[in-house]
DNA sequence: CTGAAAGCGCTTACAG
DNA sequence: CTGAAAGCGCTTACAG
């Protein structure tokens, strides 16, 4: 193709790829020339040759178990933005699970392809399998709900245990004796909201109750919901949705919420706010995680110097979901 | 690093290629010979020299102008399913615009790029241009909410207009005299749901009132709640989560769901049959719609003919937000 | 069954 | 400023 712009106007094809590139001088006029010719034909340069022969790419890669749940999607939206204000173009790798033929589609992604760098939701198991598998080619930076020691990978992260601190700190100071988790699956994200929860019992020495499972999906808090033992008062679940499920099941068992327990999520998903009641939770900017995540992997892709972590802050958000406990009985 | 592999075996470049690709004989002991090289070096071969002998390659881009709502996510996530299934890598190239920048960096995502195929999520004008932009060089298929007539590329469809038109019947034979509408950000989408519930309410030979417009989210379906008329007792929304924001407002004005006023969502998101009240919807498979598309661009790819459009249907879920309306003061 | 050689579409020293 | 040539890492006729 590159011939066919030479060849149209009357230059070798060096010349061509010089206007192309831009970075060596070339005459005005033939510059023009070249350019017309390049319109006329609409030509654009094959990708493939260039990352070939450059050694290079403008393509970074994303893995990630998941494209739908907010916090997943929310990063992926960030980073692709990040990405894409930076000029590269963005695969996405999905690790469904961490069998071996998941885990290898996922390292090969960043072995073979050729990618100038890529980034890993480390939110889960999983991923980090993935993670853990990388070898170095390319630089991977990687992000996380929780700070970890001793990782291999540069990471941006979310501070999803003092998120879960604060949350419980609020539920306690309203008066609360006993705070309830419902957890979401486990990993790093799900781990640090609930390590953060039992911190902020433990510093105020009230007692640690057991963990209530859910899934991710609303359905899962509606359902974990009837495993509380009874006389709960307060309740902090791993994310909105699962809350939502929870504030449900409460209110079809009679409870009022917050009148008989007070609810509080984790995310600050869009619903949330306008949620009856509103729900009191955790704000997490999962976007800002993205950004944070994919400046790092472009510094060190421009500089070769691999970069520092970086980590968020959560945020409270009071509304209406959380209440003083009611009067004992 | 195929010459490393082939110095290592004892063999020639070829032979290694033709263990690689294991498209031609080669002796079984030759063969071990060379997987143990390739073994012992961890060799992966360079995607960008094969796709630029090969010409062709095994990623297919989607082209989409949103990652994080509801029904962008869910299409996208079925079809990446459907393409991982397949054998494929996926690289996404979002249009936030129609300007031209936008635009240029979209249709180029899949003329410059050595990828096999495209497929398109047409949910929204700035999509639409990108789409009417893309000239075949490789198969590109779209999807849509809305069934089009002389589309240049072929496109899976949810039926939009259908759910618009069953939701507006069912309020109807509730009872309800009028039924409103307020819309999500028009494009195709939205577009179809505005046409069913229009279509309805002329063949019931009912006045059609105005339509209140508000953005995909739930605080603007709460803001938009507060433009509907008075007396009004049903109204059908663009998606759930603006139905969300409608029935707060409505609760905050003292009317209740569905006692004082029905409502309707659209999509049926996880949260929808949790909340309370559980919300009428009309579910749309964006992810099966997302399989469907994966599929015809898949079979275009390998048989080189056209597929022909698909069509999937809406159905009606009939929950707790919808009643008969209130007997006149 | 296996090897030597050409070629995929570019970029970039190296000469002029 | 511009061109001829080599080379990026593979695959695939073409000979043997």
């Amino acid at each position: 193709m590159l011939a066919d712009v030479a060849e149209r106007a009357g230059v070798s094809l060096a010349t061509v790829s010089r206007v192309m590139t831009g970075r060596i001088p070339v005459s005005a006029r033939t510059r023009a020339r070249v350019e017309a010719a390049v319109a006329e034909l609409s030509y654009r340069p094959n990708a493939a040759a260039q990352a070939l022969v450059n050694g290079t790419s403008t393509v970074v890669s994303i893995i990630t178990k998941n494209t739908l749940r907010w916090g997943y999607a929310a990063t992926l939206q960030g980073i692709e933005e990040a990405a894409r204000a930076a000029g590269y173009a963005v695969m996405i790798a999905v690790v469904e699970s961490a069998g071996s033929v998941d885990l290898t589609r996922a390292v090969d992604s960043v072995a073979t392809r050729a990618i100038a760098g890529a980034v890993v939701i480390d939110f889960d198991e999983d991923s980090a399998a993935v993670l853990a598998a990388l070898h170095g080619s390319v630089p991977v930076v990687a992000c996380s709900g929780m700070v970890k020691q001793g990782q291999r990978h540069p990471h941006a992260y979310l501070d999803d245990v003092e998120g879960g601190f604060k949350a419980t700190r609020h539920l306690l100071s309203l008066g609360h004796e006993v705070v309830h988790y419902i957890a979401i699956p486990s990993g790093a994200e799900a781990g640090g909201r609930e390590r953060g929860w039992r911190r902020a019992l433990e510093e105020a020495r009230v007692p640690v109750p057991e963990v209530v499972q859910a899934d991710y999906d609303p359905l899962s808090g509606f359902e974990a919901a009837r495993r509380l033992p009874p006389g709960v008062t307060a309740v902090l679940c791993g994310n909105d949705e699962v809350a939502i499920g929870v504030v449900r099941a409460l209110n079809d068992r009679g409870i009022a919420v917050p009148g008989g327990v007070s609810v509080v999520g984790f995310d600050d998903q869009p619903f949330a706010a306008l949620w009856s009641p509103a729900l009191t939770t955790v704000r997490q900017d999962f976007r800002d995680l993205g950004h944070r995540t994919f400046a790092m992997l472009e510094q060190w892709i421009d500089t070769g110097v691999r970069p520092n972590d970086s980590v968020g802050t959560a945020s409270m958000i009071v509304r209406e979901s959380t209440a003083p406990p009611p009067a004992r009985g």
